[in-house]
DNA sequence: ATTGTTAATGCGATTATTTGCAATAAGGAT
DNA sequence: ATCCTTATTGCAAATAATCGCATTAACAAT
Protein backbone atom coordinates (compact mmCIF):
# COMPACT_ATOMS: atom_id res chain seq x y z
CA UNK A 1 0.00 0.00 0.00
CA UNK A 2 2.01 2.51 -1.52
CA UNK A 3 0.05 5.18 -0.70
CA UNK A 4 0.08 4.44 3.27
CA UNK A 5 3.42 6.41 2.89
CA UNK A 6 1.74 9.43 2.29
CA UNK A 7 -0.46 10.26 5.31
CA UNK A 8 -3.60 10.56 3.81
CA UNK A 9 -5.72 10.73 6.30
CA UNK A 10 -3.40 13.26 8.19
CA UNK A 11 -3.39 15.28 5.06
CA UNK A 12 -7.48 14.96 4.92
CA UNK A 13 -7.55 16.13 7.85
CA UNK A 14 -5.36 18.86 7.78
CA UNK A 15 -7.57 20.40 5.47
CA UNK A 16 -11.14 20.29 7.06
CA UNK A 17 -12.22 17.21 4.98
CA UNK A 18 -13.13 13.73 5.93
CA UNK A 19 -11.70 10.29 5.60
CA UNK A 20 -14.54 8.11 4.39
CA UNK A 21 -14.14 4.25 3.31
CA UNK A 22 -15.28 5.40 -0.16
CA UNK A 23 -11.94 7.93 -0.38
CA UNK A 24 -9.80 4.66 0.84
CA UNK A 25 -11.67 2.54 -1.49
CA UNK A 26 -10.38 4.84 -4.35
CA UNK A 27 -7.19 5.00 -3.36
CA UNK A 28 -6.91 1.44 -2.79
CA UNK A 29 -8.20 0.65 -6.11
CA UNK A 30 -5.82 3.21 -7.71
CA UNK A 31 -2.91 1.96 -5.94
CA UNK A 32 -3.32 -1.81 -6.44
CA UNK A 33 -3.42 -1.13 -10.15
CA UNK A 34 0.16 -0.52 -9.81
CA UNK A 35 0.44 1.66 -12.95
CA UNK A 36 -1.57 4.35 -14.10
CA UNK A 37 -5.09 3.63 -14.84
CA UNK A 38 -8.24 5.24 -16.41
CA UNK A 39 -11.41 6.18 -14.56
CA UNK A 40 -12.88 3.29 -16.17
CA UNK A 41 -10.38 0.68 -14.64
CA UNK A 42 -10.82 2.25 -11.58
CA UNK A 43 -14.53 1.89 -11.72
CA UNK A 44 -13.99 -1.84 -12.98
CA UNK A 45 -11.62 -2.77 -9.74
CA UNK A 46 -13.90 -1.31 -6.87
CA UNK A 47 -16.92 -3.28 -8.67
CA UNK A 48 -15.77 -5.91 -6.74
CA UNK A 49 -14.67 -4.18 -3.15
CA UNK A 50 -17.22 -1.49 -3.00
CA UNK A 51 -20.10 -2.20 -5.49
CA UNK A 52 -22.64 -0.16 -3.93
CA UNK A 53 -20.07 2.71 -4.75
CA UNK A 54 -21.42 5.90 -6.99
CA UNK A 55 -20.18 6.83 -10.09
CA UNK A 56 -20.83 10.18 -9.00
CA UNK A 57 -18.88 9.50 -5.95
CA UNK A 58 -15.90 8.19 -7.99
CA UNK A 59 -15.40 11.29 -10.34
CA UNK A 60 -15.84 13.85 -7.42
CA UNK A 61 -13.16 11.98 -5.23
CA UNK A 62 -10.80 11.68 -7.97
CA UNK A 63 -10.68 15.39 -8.42
CA UNK A 64 -10.80 15.59 -4.92
CA UNK A 65 -7.46 13.43 -4.56
CA UNK A 66 -5.69 15.54 -7.51
CA UNK A 67 -6.41 18.44 -5.52
CA UNK A 68 -4.85 17.02 -1.95
CA UNK A 69 -1.90 15.74 -4.50
CA UNK A 70 -2.36 12.20 -3.47
CA UNK A 71 -3.16 11.24 -6.82
CA UNK A 72 -1.63 12.79 -10.05
CA UNK A 73 -3.62 12.44 -12.76
CA UNK A 74 -2.73 13.12 -16.76
CA UNK A 75 -4.05 13.02 -20.12
CA UNK A 76 -6.97 14.19 -22.47
CA UNK A 77 -10.30 12.85 -21.95
CA UNK A 78 -11.21 8.87 -21.51
CA UNK A 79 -7.45 8.65 -21.89
CA UNK A 80 -6.78 10.15 -18.75
CA UNK A 81 -4.87 8.41 -16.50
CA UNK A 82 -4.70 8.76 -12.14
CA UNK A 83 -1.63 7.27 -10.13
CA UNK A 84 -1.06 7.40 -6.63
CA UNK A 85 1.52 10.75 -5.85
CA UNK A 86 4.53 9.37 -4.97
CA UNK A 87 6.65 10.74 -2.36
CA UNK A 88 9.35 11.63 -4.49
CA UNK A 89 8.30 14.12 -7.34
CA UNK A 90 8.72 11.99 -10.54
CA UNK A 91 8.28 12.79 -14.30
CA UNK A 92 7.40 11.44 -17.34
CA UNK A 93 8.23 10.98 -20.71
CA UNK A 94 4.84 9.09 -22.82
CA UNK A 95 4.37 8.10 -26.46
CA UNK A 96 1.40 9.73 -27.95
CA UNK A 97 2.08 6.46 -30.56
CA UNK A 98 2.46 3.61 -28.86
CA UNK A 99 1.61 4.90 -24.86
CA UNK A 100 4.73 3.38 -23.85
CA UNK A 101 6.22 5.82 -20.67
CA UNK A 102 9.92 6.27 -20.32
CA UNK A 103 11.47 7.17 -17.39
CA UNK A 104 12.55 10.75 -16.83
CA UNK A 105 15.92 12.15 -14.87
CA UNK A 106 13.78 14.28 -12.66
CA UNK A 107 16.86 16.64 -11.29
CA UNK A 108 16.75 18.88 -14.30
CA UNK A 109 12.61 19.37 -14.82
CA UNK A 110 13.17 19.76 -10.67
CA UNK A 111 16.16 22.67 -12.04
CA UNK A 112 13.32 24.67 -14.25
CA UNK A 113 10.68 24.37 -11.80
CA UNK A 114 12.92 26.12 -9.06
CA UNK A 115 14.18 29.02 -11.97
CA UNK A 116 10.85 29.38 -12.65
CA UNK A 117 9.73 30.01 -9.43
CA UNK A 118 12.70 32.03 -8.49
CA UNK A 119 11.84 34.30 -11.64
CA UNK A 120 8.34 34.80 -11.14
CA UNK A 121 7.56 33.87 -7.86
CA UNK A 122 5.11 31.42 -9.35
CA UNK A 123 5.06 27.82 -8.02
CA UNK A 124 4.67 25.04 -9.68
CA UNK A 125 2.15 22.75 -7.50
CA UNK A 126 2.48 19.58 -10.24
CA UNK A 127 5.06 17.21 -8.36
CA UNK A 128 4.00 14.78 -11.35
CA UNK A 129 4.28 16.36 -14.68
CA UNK A 130 3.34 14.74 -18.30
CA UNK A 131 5.64 15.08 -21.28
CA UNK A 132 3.98 13.93 -24.63
CA UNK A 133 6.28 13.40 -27.51
CA UNK A 134 7.05 10.56 -29.75
CA UNK A 135 9.41 7.92 -28.36
CA UNK A 136 12.67 6.51 -30.08
CA UNK A 137 11.26 3.12 -31.20
CA UNK A 138 8.37 4.79 -32.79
CA UNK A 139 10.04 7.48 -34.41
CA UNK A 140 12.37 5.47 -36.33
CA UNK A 141 9.44 3.29 -37.04
CA UNK A 142 10.43 0.23 -35.75
CA UNK A 143 7.39 -1.00 -34.45
CA UNK A 144 4.61 0.46 -37.22
CA UNK A 145 2.56 -2.77 -36.56
CA UNK A 146 3.00 -3.46 -33.04
CA UNK A 147 1.09 -0.90 -31.21
CA UNK A 148 -0.17 1.15 -33.71
CA UNK A 149 -3.72 1.43 -32.68
CA UNK A 150 -3.06 4.81 -31.09
CA UNK A 151 -4.62 6.65 -34.24
CA UNK A 152 -7.58 4.06 -34.79
CA UNK A 153 -8.95 4.59 -31.21
CA UNK A 154 -9.66 7.83 -32.15
CA UNK A 155 -11.22 7.39 -35.45
CA UNK A 156 -8.50 8.58 -38.40
CA UNK A 157 -6.87 5.97 -40.37
CA UNK A 158 -3.22 6.87 -41.74
CA UNK A 159 -2.62 8.98 -44.74
CA UNK A 160 -3.19 6.23 -48.08
CA UNK A 161 -3.96 8.16 -51.28
CA UNK A 162 -6.20 6.25 -53.75
CA UNK A 163 -4.16 3.03 -54.53
CA UNK A 164 -5.56 -0.13 -55.10
CA UNK A 165 -4.48 -3.84 -53.13
CA UNK B 1 -6.20 35.92 -38.71
CA UNK B 2 -3.11 34.26 -37.28
CA UNK B 3 -3.90 30.75 -38.10
CA UNK B 4 -3.57 31.64 -41.62
CA UNK B 5 0.25 32.27 -41.00
CA UNK B 6 0.35 28.54 -40.14
CA UNK B 7 -0.65 27.61 -43.73
CA UNK B 8 -2.91 25.15 -42.28
CA UNK B 9 -4.32 24.11 -45.71
CA UNK B 10 -0.58 22.41 -46.32
CA UNK B 11 -0.70 20.64 -43.00
CA UNK B 12 -3.74 18.91 -44.00
CA UNK B 13 -3.13 17.97 -47.57
CA UNK B 14 0.21 16.55 -46.38
CA UNK B 15 -1.11 14.54 -44.31
CA UNK B 16 -4.15 13.17 -47.15
CA UNK B 17 -6.47 14.95 -44.30
CA UNK B 18 -8.93 17.52 -46.23
CA UNK B 19 -9.98 20.88 -45.80
CA UNK B 20 -13.17 21.33 -44.93
CA UNK B 21 -15.38 24.28 -44.58
CA UNK B 22 -15.96 22.91 -40.63
CA UNK B 23 -12.81 22.82 -39.92
CA UNK B 24 -12.06 26.60 -41.18
CA UNK B 25 -15.03 27.56 -39.11
CA UNK B 26 -13.94 26.32 -35.83
CA UNK B 27 -10.50 27.34 -36.59
CA UNK B 28 -11.51 31.04 -37.15
CA UNK B 29 -13.94 30.91 -33.69
CA UNK B 30 -11.17 29.86 -31.85
CA UNK B 31 -9.16 32.66 -33.65
CA UNK B 32 -11.37 35.30 -33.06
CA UNK B 33 -11.85 34.90 -29.65
CA UNK B 34 -8.42 35.66 -29.25
CA UNK B 35 -7.63 33.53 -26.01
CA UNK B 36 -7.76 30.03 -24.91
CA UNK B 37 -11.54 29.08 -24.94
CA UNK B 38 -13.73 26.10 -23.42
CA UNK B 39 -15.75 23.76 -25.95
CA UNK B 40 -18.56 25.37 -24.82
CA UNK B 41 -17.41 29.56 -26.10
CA UNK B 42 -16.48 27.32 -29.46
CA UNK B 43 -19.49 26.23 -29.81
CA UNK B 44 -21.17 29.67 -28.59
CA UNK B 45 -19.62 31.35 -31.14
CA UNK B 46 -20.05 28.66 -33.93
CA UNK B 47 -23.83 28.93 -33.66
CA UNK B 48 -24.16 32.18 -35.62
CA UNK B 49 -21.61 32.02 -38.37
CA UNK B 50 -22.03 28.19 -38.92
CA UNK B 51 -25.48 27.47 -36.78
CA UNK B 52 -25.64 23.89 -38.68
CA UNK B 53 -22.77 22.38 -38.13
CA UNK B 54 -22.84 19.52 -35.60
CA UNK B 55 -21.65 18.73 -32.09
CA UNK B 56 -19.73 15.72 -33.21
CA UNK B 57 -17.84 17.55 -35.53
CA UNK B 58 -16.83 20.00 -33.36
CA UNK B 59 -15.16 17.58 -30.87
CA UNK B 60 -13.68 15.35 -33.96
CA UNK B 61 -12.07 18.19 -34.59
CA UNK B 62 -10.68 20.04 -31.62
CA UNK B 63 -9.30 16.17 -31.43
CA UNK B 64 -7.89 17.02 -34.86
CA UNK B 65 -6.38 19.98 -34.90
CA UNK B 66 -4.92 19.41 -31.60
CA UNK B 67 -2.92 16.17 -33.61
CA UNK B 68 -1.92 18.10 -36.37
CA UNK B 69 -0.72 20.65 -34.41
CA UNK B 70 -2.72 23.61 -34.86
CA UNK B 71 -4.68 23.90 -32.05
CA UNK B 72 -3.28 23.58 -28.39
CA UNK B 73 -5.51 22.30 -25.71
CA UNK B 74 -4.93 22.00 -21.95
CA UNK B 75 -6.54 21.82 -18.93
CA UNK B 76 -8.89 19.42 -17.29
CA UNK B 77 -12.68 18.48 -18.23
CA UNK B 78 -14.40 21.44 -18.54
CA UNK B 79 -11.78 23.68 -17.80
CA UNK B 80 -10.24 22.21 -20.81
CA UNK B 81 -9.35 25.27 -23.22
CA UNK B 82 -7.84 25.77 -26.91
CA UNK B 83 -5.92 28.24 -28.40
CA UNK B 84 -4.32 28.68 -31.65
CA UNK B 85 -1.33 27.13 -32.00
CA UNK B 86 1.54 29.79 -32.27
CA UNK B 87 4.66 29.73 -34.77
CA UNK B 88 6.92 30.86 -31.83
CA UNK B 89 6.47 27.98 -28.68
CA UNK B 90 5.18 28.89 -25.89
CA UNK B 91 4.56 27.89 -22.82
CA UNK B 92 1.89 28.79 -19.69
CA UNK B 93 1.78 29.28 -16.32
CA UNK B 94 -1.65 28.78 -15.14
CA UNK B 95 -3.16 29.54 -11.82
CA UNK B 96 -5.28 26.80 -10.52
CA UNK B 97 -7.28 29.26 -7.80
CA UNK B 98 -7.98 32.26 -10.16
CA UNK B 99 -7.72 30.97 -13.20
CA UNK B 100 -5.11 33.63 -14.27
CA UNK B 101 -2.31 32.83 -16.26
CA UNK B 102 1.27 34.14 -16.69
CA UNK B 103 3.97 34.56 -19.31
CA UNK B 104 6.99 31.90 -18.90
CA UNK B 105 10.42 33.13 -20.74
CA UNK B 106 10.44 30.40 -23.97
CA UNK B 107 14.24 30.03 -23.67
CA UNK B 108 14.40 27.97 -21.09
CA UNK B 109 11.73 25.19 -21.24
CA UNK B 110 13.13 24.71 -24.83
CA UNK B 111 16.70 23.92 -23.29
CA UNK B 112 15.33 21.25 -21.15
CA UNK B 113 13.35 19.94 -24.15
CA UNK B 114 16.64 20.05 -26.08
CA UNK B 115 18.21 18.15 -23.08
CA UNK B 116 15.77 16.13 -22.51
CA UNK B 117 15.95 14.93 -26.44
CA UNK B 118 19.55 14.56 -26.63
CA UNK B 119 19.38 13.01 -23.29
CA UNK B 120 16.97 9.91 -24.07
CA UNK B 121 16.16 10.36 -27.72
CA UNK B 122 12.71 11.30 -27.13
CA UNK B 123 10.80 13.72 -29.23
CA UNK B 124 8.23 16.09 -27.16
CA UNK B 125 6.30 17.15 -29.72
CA UNK B 126 4.61 19.28 -27.53
CA UNK B 127 5.25 23.43 -28.68
CA UNK B 128 2.92 24.78 -25.85
CA UNK B 129 3.33 23.33 -22.67
CA UNK B 130 1.11 24.52 -19.37
CA UNK B 131 2.38 24.58 -15.99
CA UNK B 132 -0.20 24.58 -13.05
CA UNK B 133 0.43 25.95 -9.65
CA UNK B 134 -0.67 29.21 -7.55
CA UNK B 135 0.55 32.42 -8.79
CA UNK B 136 2.37 34.71 -6.75
CA UNK B 137 -0.82 37.08 -5.86
CA UNK B 138 -2.95 34.17 -4.87
CA UNK B 139 0.09 32.29 -2.98
CA UNK B 140 0.18 35.42 -0.64
CA UNK B 141 -3.97 35.45 -0.35
CA UNK B 142 -4.23 39.08 -1.86
CA UNK B 143 -7.35 38.44 -3.88
CA UNK B 144 -8.95 35.81 -1.51
CA UNK B 145 -12.81 37.31 -2.33
CA UNK B 146 -11.93 38.61 -5.89
CA UNK B 147 -11.65 35.20 -7.49
CA UNK B 148 -11.65 32.62 -5.17
CA UNK B 149 -14.90 31.09 -7.25
CA UNK B 150 -12.32 27.90 -8.86
CA UNK B 151 -13.16 26.00 -5.45
CA UNK B 152 -16.67 26.48 -5.07
CA UNK B 153 -17.07 25.32 -8.99
CA UNK B 154 -16.15 21.80 -8.27
CA UNK B 155 -18.06 21.84 -4.99
CA UNK B 156 -16.08 21.39 -1.94
CA UNK B 157 -15.90 24.39 0.70
CA UNK B 158 -13.00 25.11 1.76
CA UNK B 159 -12.34 24.65 5.75
CA UNK B 160 -13.92 25.56 8.16
CA UNK B 161 -14.56 24.25 11.54
CA UNK B 162 -17.80 24.28 13.22
CA UNK B 163 -17.96 27.67 14.89
CA UNK B 164 -21.05 30.18 14.25
CA UNK B 165 -21.42 33.22 12.41
C1' DA C 1 -21.57 7.01 24.59
C1' DT C 2 -24.31 10.87 22.86
C1' DT C 3 -24.98 15.05 20.30
C1' DG C 4 -24.33 18.71 16.92
C1' DT C 5 -22.33 20.33 12.75
C1' DT C 6 -21.67 19.92 8.13
C1' DA C 7 -18.75 17.28 4.71
C1' DA C 8 -19.69 13.62 1.75
C1' DT C 9 -22.57 10.12 -0.37
C1' DG C 10 -26.28 8.29 -3.25
C1' DC C 11 -29.79 8.99 -6.33
C1' DG C 12 -32.21 10.76 -10.21
C1' DA C 13 -32.06 13.94 -13.71
C1' DT C 14 -29.19 16.86 -16.86
C1' DT C 15 -25.72 17.80 -19.71
C1' DA C 16 -21.47 16.62 -22.20
C1' DT C 17 -18.96 13.62 -25.15
C1' DT C 18 -18.44 9.64 -28.09
C1' DT C 19 -19.69 6.25 -31.58
C1' DG C 20 -21.67 3.68 -35.73
C1' DC C 21 -23.18 4.33 -39.98
C1' DA C 22 -25.36 6.14 -44.21
C1' DA C 23 -24.99 10.23 -46.95
C1' DT C 24 -22.07 13.95 -48.51
C1' DA C 25 -18.34 16.32 -50.56
C1' DA C 26 -12.94 17.31 -51.01
C1' DG C 27 -9.50 16.83 -54.10
C1' DG C 28 -6.75 14.05 -57.40
C1' DA C 29 -7.05 12.22 -62.04
C1' DT C 30 -8.97 12.17 -66.61
C1' DA D 1 -16.20 19.80 -66.29
C1' DT D 2 -16.86 15.02 -64.74
C1' DC D 3 -15.71 10.88 -62.37
C1' DC D 4 -13.76 8.29 -58.55
C1' DT D 5 -12.05 7.32 -54.13
C1' DT D 6 -12.58 7.78 -49.47
C1' DA D 7 -12.21 11.34 -45.71
C1' DT D 8 -15.58 13.84 -43.28
C1' DT D 9 -20.06 15.22 -41.90
C1' DG D 10 -24.68 14.89 -39.73
C1' DC D 11 -27.75 12.31 -37.34
C1' DA D 12 -29.48 9.43 -33.83
C1' DA D 13 -28.35 6.46 -30.22
C1' DA D 14 -25.18 5.10 -26.58
C1' DT D 15 -21.93 6.41 -22.83
C1' DA D 16 -19.71 9.25 -19.84
C1' DA D 17 -19.50 12.96 -16.68
C1' DT D 18 -21.85 16.47 -13.88
C1' DC D 19 -25.29 18.62 -10.87
C1' DG D 20 -28.94 19.58 -7.26
C1' DC D 21 -30.60 18.07 -3.31
C1' DA D 22 -32.26 15.07 0.52
C1' DT D 23 -30.02 11.80 3.48
C1' DT D 24 -26.14 9.83 5.78
C1' DA D 25 -22.20 9.61 8.52
C1' DA D 26 -17.30 11.70 10.13
C1' DC D 27 -15.52 13.56 13.81
C1' DA D 28 -15.00 17.20 17.32
C1' DA D 29 -16.97 18.34 21.59
C1' DT D 30 -19.55 17.23 25.58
Amino acid sequence: MTHNLLDYPGKMHAGGYRVTPQRKAILDAICEAGRRVTVEEITLRLRKKSPTLNRATIYRNLLFLQRMHLVNGAGDGKDKRFEIASVEPHHHLICRECGRETGLDRTRVERLKRAIQKESRFTIDDDHLCFFGICRRCASGANRKSQASAKQRTGWKPRRKHASS
